[in-house]
DNA sequence: TAGATTCTACTACATCTGTAGGAGACTGAC
DNA sequence: GTCAGTCTCCTACAGATGTAGTAGAATCTA
């Protein structure tokens, strides 16, 4: 299990982790907008299975409570979710550009960064 | 219920539909790589989930085999799943972009399309 | 140290997904 | 008309997911 996958939620409590480091149960609870407050023992669950995922693990303890911290980072979170998505399209980066595109997410200095990241990588490999 | 969430599974059997335009279950069971063949009945049941969920329609009987076609376009669909993604990256399409050229997903070449699609969009708004 | 508070470890449970079996209705070929 | 083959509709079921309750242990506060 090098990638674990992760659910959505799952996502947002690694999401919350992320941005606040190792934390307890409690502050990645209240991390939460109130608005859509998960029961303690929600957080809870998910952090278990983030566990048994390996993708989080417990570090210490302040307390009673245990403090957990990510284990996978974000950018290898996404990039698992990334290449599923393009499994599904076959593989192919065109409908995606596309879509970006025809939506404004994706704007022409988004582009200009895209070109120039692309020629450092090939200048790196000549 | 406008564009429908659908599975991993159920994305296959859609493609299968976009690719073939209508056929009957029979059909789509094989057009699957012979190795993971699905259950006749496997295939039956995610059309007719599919069908609940409005992104087929049964159109005519073939014999008493009743023949399906997509309702949701394959473009919608994609839209929905990178929404979805973009969603989970807080909206914006940074790290896909980044990912997409860290792994070769993205050539010069695809950029220059991108560029070219993006002006005559802003070219239309003008 | 005793009560209030907070945690942990378990258990529970409804949905959703992937996967398919069974019973009975239809049909096409003789 | 009969029978093999094919379909349809329904039911099932295990594993994943979202969501949370409970009981009892640990800890803090007076």
């Amino acid at each position: 299990m090098p990638q674990p996958k992760l659910t959505k939620l799952e996502h947002k409590i690694m999401e919350a982790l992320w941005r606040r480091g190792a934390s307890s149960i409690r502050e990645i609870m209240e991390d939460v907008p109130p608005k859509k407050r998960l029961a303690y023992t929600t957080v809870q669950t998910v952090l278990y299975r983030l566990e048994a995922k390996n993708a989080v693990r417990r570090t210490k303890k302040v307390g009673n409570a245990h403090i957990f911290e990510p284990v996978i980072t974000r950018t290898a979170a996404q990039r698992t979710l990334i290449d599923e998505l393009l499994g599904l399209f076959g593989g192919s980066a065109q409908p995606l550009m596309s879509h970006l595109i025809q939506t404004g997410k994706l704007t022409l200095q988004d582009i200009e960064e895209a070109r120039k990241a692309l020629r450092e990588i090939s200048d790196d490999k000549e």
